[in-house]
RNA sequence: GGAAAGGUGGCAGAGUGGUCGAAUGCGGCAGACUCGAAAUCUGUUGUACAGCAUGUCUGUACCGAGGGUUCGAAUCCCUCCCUUUCCGCCA
């Protein structure tokens, strides 16, 4: 959500921003809206305090005994003014906030322009892609032969894009979640939440998935949305609040399932668990004030390369450009790890600065020390990272020819020391 | 799910139709006293928006949220959300 006042005092800024998200200019409509808004609410409130004045005199008139007949009458009159004037106020400020409510953040001066990943700018590449003496195989092809995956038969119970795991690689999957979380608790300094899956329209607003992304998730017949991931319920965590400048940075970290409608992605990745409707995320969100928050986005992208380079893939970090960016963002690395099954690198995580954009949605705000008023909090969210396409790329870098997969070294202790995942006779 | 009681400023808590943005206490901040601190005393202390005269300025709104009644609502009515207690059900 933007700052209307930000709009007014940076026009050029604020179309520049669209222009590179793809969208057209809008200052000028934008900024007349907010002239016509402000122009009714002054006269609004000139009724209002007329009104809010001769009533007080009936009070004070009425305790003296005198006659209040003509003061009430006046407000009569005023009152038909306000109503229609009341309304006129609503209607504007409901067209400028749903304008702007459906506006995408601004793109960082440093995000390459484009939008798509085509113009992603590759920052780093970290990691040795592994060698084999032959054709590696995708995951789905490795899982199937362990005898450890089935998605024929999820598709029987749940449809497309679900899968069962079976056995040690089930364990694997939640090997990888536990490293992950126990990694960034113990040693990058986030807390550790169990949060809500399940969520309200206010929170859903809050972190940008409504309005405009409504037929990416899935709501309950009573209208809870089920978070698409936990950066809803961990960022929403100080959603209408006013910290205090000492409690910040607030670096929090959950566990938790994620559910995707994959409403537009019909026939992508439709092999194997690569995209699927529900999967386990580890999420990590920062509260910070305003002036740290690129530095936090290094930091943050960092714990998520950590959990990568222990676990031996190979992987790059790419900065997205403008127009690649979600909704909320201001600024994006994506992870992408390298799967030798699929010879690509695919995304893992991606690490986002949304400035104060989604504080303004929730109002998340926090008071400096010895200073008057309050500001906006820098929100970062990043995945540290999607579980189920780390078991993808443990599955496909740590394959063996037999098929068998060797565990990696960080894991073995959440495997009760297992080694090599061989398959089921 | 049923019944009851509630939701007021950072916290506690008063206020049940008019001078109430809201008593009082605690906390916070500033000052006095003190070598310093504690105690004590004095003052001060919400947020957002609009306006211009840009000010220790004026106005408007906000007492869970949204509607309604009224000249006027923290106060009355309705709906919803949440909390607490009891009962029921339950992993």
């Amino acid at each position: 959500m933007y700052d209307m006042k930000w709009i007014r005092d940076n026009p050029e800024a604020f179309d520049t921003g669209l222009k590179r998200r793809g969208l057209e200019a809008l200052s000028s409509k934008i900024l007349e809206m907010d002239k016509e808004y402000r122009a009714m609410q002054t006269a609004q409130q000139e009724l209002q305090s007329k009104r809010n004045a001769l009533s007080s005199q009936i009070g004070s008139v009425k305790k003296q005994g005198g006659d209040v007949e003509a003061i009430m009458k006046e407000v009569s009159e005023i009152k038909n003014k306000m109503a229609d004037m009341d309304e006129q106020v609503r209607q504007k400020g409901l067209e400028i906030f749903e304008t702007l409510s459906a506006l995408p953040n601004t793109p960082d001066a440093s995000c390459p322009e484009g939008f798509d990943d085509k113009t992603n700018v590759v920052i780093r590449q970290v990691g040795q892609k592994p060698t084999f003496g032959f054709t590696p195989k995708e995951h789905d092809e490795l899982g199937f032969g362990l005898g450890m995956m089935n998605v024929e038969q999820a598709g029987r119970v749940s449809g497309a894009r679900f899968t069962y795991l079976k056995g040690p690689l089930a364990r694997l999957e939640r090997a990888l979640g536990q490293f992950m979380i126990d990694l960034h608790t113990t040693e990058h300094g986030y807390t550790e939440m169990e949060v809500p899956l399940m969520v309200k329209d206010d929170a859903a607003f809050g972190t940008g998935q409504l309005p405009k992304f409504r037929e990416d998730l899935f709501q309950t017949t009573n209208g809870f949305w089920l978070i698409p991931t936990a950066e809803v319920s961990l960022t929403n965590y100080v959603a209408g609040r006013i910290l205090d400048e000492k409690e910040l940075p607030i670096r929090v970290t959950a566990l938790t399932p994620c559910f995707r409608s994959e409403a537009g992605s019909a026939g992508r990745d439709t092999r194997g668990m690569f995209r699927q409707h529900q999967f386990y995320k580890d999420e990590l969100v920062s509260i910070v004030a305003p002036e740290k928050s690129f530095e936090e986005l290094e930091r943050m992208t960092k714990c998520a390369e950590e959990v990568l380079q222990k676990l031996g893939l190979a992987y790059q970090v790419v900065c997205l450009s403008a127009g690649d960016m979600s909704f909320t963002s201001h600024k994006t690395y994506d992870l992408e790890v390298w799967l030798p099954g699929q010879n690509k690198y695919r995304e893992i995580s991606s690490c986002s600065n949304c400035g104060s954009f989604q504080a303004r949605r929730m109002d998340a705000r926090f008071k400096k020390n010895g200073e008057k008023g309050t500001q906006y909090v820098h929100t970062l969210n990043g995945s540290g990272v999607a579980v189920g396409r780390a078991l993808i790329a443990v599955m496909e870098n740590y394959q063996q020819e037999d098929g068998s997969i060797v565990v990696p070294e960080v894991l073995r202790p959440y495997m009760g020391g297992l080694e090599i995942i061989k398959p089921i006779k």
